[in-house]
Parts: structure tokens; C-alpha cells; sequence
DNA sequence: TGTACATCAGTGAACGCGCGTTCACTGATGTAC
DNA sequence: TGTACATCAGTGAACGCGCGTTCACTGATGTAC
């Protein structure tokens, strides 16, 4: 009678093929994105989705096993969104040679990460999701991960440094705080967000200034 | 046929009076804590929080409304060790004079509100429910509110320098960064936890030396 | 160009189960006299 | 110190409902000839 966090399958099972098809599978996604904002993870349910996608349930099942696998469609394109937004940032410094110059830009970033969230229907909420159900944490962690190795790499030809694990632990803590600090600019609505995202990029820079000057 | 985020009822019912009532009490709120750890906030339920505090269901209405109301009395008392937790080390630092030796120390608070965080059973899986339930979130955002006033007000004596609306700012974004490293600290087990707060105080110093250099 | 056919997509109905919630109740505890 | 009684604490049984999941099925789409 213990209840234990059990394996859930979180792979879809047949793709949609036919155009009606895929009509009916990103009705699904649009549908859970809605539902995740009006009733919340704890009480989202293949049912609710299936009614609000205008499908019945069988239909549902035909493409995702469970209702994890729809979370885990949800967060997986929201994470792809959010790196393509710091690959766009990224790729638009590849030739700047002067740190400096990057660090000056780095409220670009945020404000980029937080408005693609924003456009997304329920994009907070799928980052919370991700944050709150043990089956889709990884998902986040590795996609927080990779953006790391990908700043890291960035650092490392701007410093002409190699990047070694310090670098690394470095890039990552500076990429979870930029994701916090977007986070805290959705999550609390009285806050200026604006303001919010000014302060968030003057604390990064200010660290790796910092981190310049001591190996410099 | 709408589906709503509707009001629920976070108040608790009746308070317990007798000695066994604590228990009970107590026992609910350990058994939720356990669940929130082994099946996740979407799948805990008032009777399976029952079962495992090994009472009948109706014992647990007796003090509950519903299970929102047994994770809201969790995170009220979560928030409550970790503002101590940063009381504690703030009111160590009432008599310093020189901002510089508190900034130093910035790591010992991470460390601090690690430790009671991780101490508590579901310490983590408690604060990702209070980010992922709406009706539980005025909770973790007023509680980073009122540390941040005081962080805010601990600033203002150091420096000697009025409470404006931008030092709550910075003391506010400040307090959020800190909370979210130690969240990530707990969440990712594949780093070593201790040096993401090393790393996260370094940040948070050099946000406030930047602040301080400014202003001088 | 038409049509027969294979495959893809979605339905209706049914199931057992755990959920939240309430009731009248029995039993435990504490205290007034 | 004993006991009667008020109040507090917890039970057993019941309910309707939405959940996840599966089945044999009908209908839609695309294509080979």
C-alpha cells in the first residue's frame, strides 16, 4: 500500500500524418496550455483537455499515453523557444571581440527570454510545471544545462581562455540566475517587470566583471 | 462549462485543543510532506494524506477544508524557518558597521537557508508547490517581500542612506536571486551544492559592490 | 479521371477506481462539583 | 478523590462525480491502378 513517484511513459506515441491529424495534436497543446493557466497542474486531466480541444478522449490517447506527455510536449517546445532565444542573442555576438561589449547587452537576453515566455499561452505556468512534477524536471535541468555549455563556449572565445570546469560552473549558476530572474519578473505582477530584468542583468554583469578582474 | 481557477478555501477549521489533536495535526501535515515527496503535488490527495497519517478522512476535514489548505499551513510553516533562518543571521549583523564584512558573509546566509530548507522533509517539493499552485503563490511572494524589506532596511542602516524605492528594489531582486539559487542548489543533484552557493554569493557581492561603488 | 481499397483519424460506450465531501454516530478527554 | 457531564476528537458508511483507460466501431483521407 505504499505509494511510490511511479515511472511514467512521457514518449507520444503515433504522430499525427495526415493535415487533419495535426490539427488535432496542436489542438491538444493549445488546449493544455489554456487549461494549465485556468485550473492549474493539480487538476489538469486528460478529460478536460480532450473536452476543450473539441475531441473525445480515445482521440486524446491515440497520440500521448497520459497526461505527462502532454506536459512534456508543452515543456519541451517552450524550452526549444527559450534557447532559440538565446541562440539568436548568442549568434548576434560571435564576432564581437570585446567582453565588455557582451556584459553591456546582457538585459538584451533577459528581456528577449522574457518576452518569448510571455507570448507563449501559459508560459509561465509550463515553466512551473516543469519545476513541480518529478517526471519533467529533467527536461528543464538539461535544457538550463545545455544554454549553459553554450554561454560557456561563448565565454571562453571572448576571454581566449579555455573552458575548464570553473568556467562551467560559472556559465551555469549565471543561466539559472537569468531564468530566476525572468521567472521573477512573470511571477510577481506587482513588481515592475521592466525594472525587474535592469536589476537582473546588473547583478550577472557585475559578477563577471567581477570574475574578469580577479583572473585578468 | 467554463472551467475556472475557483477561490478555494486556504483557511484551516478548527484548531487542535487536546493533546491528541496535536498529534493528529502534526501527523497530518508530516504524511502530507512525505506525499508532496513521493507522488508529486498532482497526484496528492486528502485521502491518500489520510491514509498515510493514519487517521479516517473526516479527521482530516476536521481541521482542513481540503488539501490547499493542508499545503498552505506546509508553506506558511516552511516560509516561517526560512525568515528566521535570515533573522538569524541579520540580527548577527546588527552591530557591524562595515558593509564590506557583511557582504562577505553573504555566503553563510545561502549556506543558512539551505540547511533549513533541506532539513525539512519535502523542503524543495514545498516551495516548487507554492511556485506551481496559484491559490498557495501570494505566499512564497509575500514571504520574499517581508525579507527583502528587511534586508532592505539592514542595507539602509549600513550605508546610512534613506530607504527608497530603489534600494527595495535591489534589496527585492536580491533576496529572489538568493532564494533561487538555493532552489537550484536543491534541485539539480548533479552539482556539487556547495559550490553553486559559493558561486551565487559571489554574484550577489558583486551586485552590491557595483551598488556601492555607484553611490559613494 | 474515376474508383476501389488501405490506412489513418476519431467516436460512443463502457469499466472500475479513487476523489472530495457529508452524515449521524461512538469514543476520549478534561473539568466542575 | 470520585463521578457526572460537556466538549472535543475521530469513525464508518455512504454519495455522486470525474478520472484514466480500453474496446470494437465508423468515418475521413490519400493513393494505386
Amino acid at each position: 500500500m505504499v505509494a511510490t513517484r511511479r515511472q511514467v511513459e512521457l514518449l507520444e506515441k503515433n504522430k499525427p500524418r495526415q493535415e487533419r491529424a495535426k490539427r488535432t495534436y496542436e489542438g491538444i497543446l493549445s488546449a493544455a496550455a489554456e487549461l494549465l493557466v485556468e485550473v492549474g497542474v493539480e487538476r489538469i486531466s486528460t478529460n478536460l483537455i480532450a473536452e476543450r480541444a473539441g475531441i473525445t478522449v480515445p482521440a486524446l490517447y491515440r497520440y500521448f499515453p497520459n497526461k505527462y506527455a502532454v506536459l512534456n510536449a508543452l515543456g519541451a517546445s517552450l524550452m526549444d523557444v527559450q534557447n532559440r532565444a538565446f541562440q539568436q542573442w548568442f549568434e548576434g555576438h560571435l564576432e564581437q571581440a570585446d567582453p565588455r561589449v557582451v556584459l553591456d547587452d546582457l538585459y538584451e537576453v533577459l528581456r528577449l527570454t522574457y518576452e518569448v515566455t510571455r507570448a507563449q499561452t501559459g508560459g509561465l505556468e509550463i515553466i512551473q510545471s516543469l519545476r513541480a512534477v518529478a517526471p519533467l524536471q529533467s527536461l528543464r535541468l538539461s535544457s538550463h544545462q545545455l544554454v549553459a555549455d553554450q554561454f560557456c563556449l561563448m565565454v571562453s572565445e571572448l576571454l581566449q581562455r579555455p573552458a575548464d570546469e570553473l568556467m562551467l560552473m560559472q556559465a551555469r549558476v549565471t543561466v539559472d540566475a537569468a531564468y530566476g530572474i525572468v521567472e521573477m519578473a512573470l511571477e510577481d505582477g506587482s513588481l515592475p517587470h521592466q525594472e525587474v530584468l535592469r536589476h537582473g542583468a546588473q547583478m550577472i554583469r557585475a559578477y563577471w566583471r567581477d570574475i574578469l578582474e580577479n583572473t585578468a
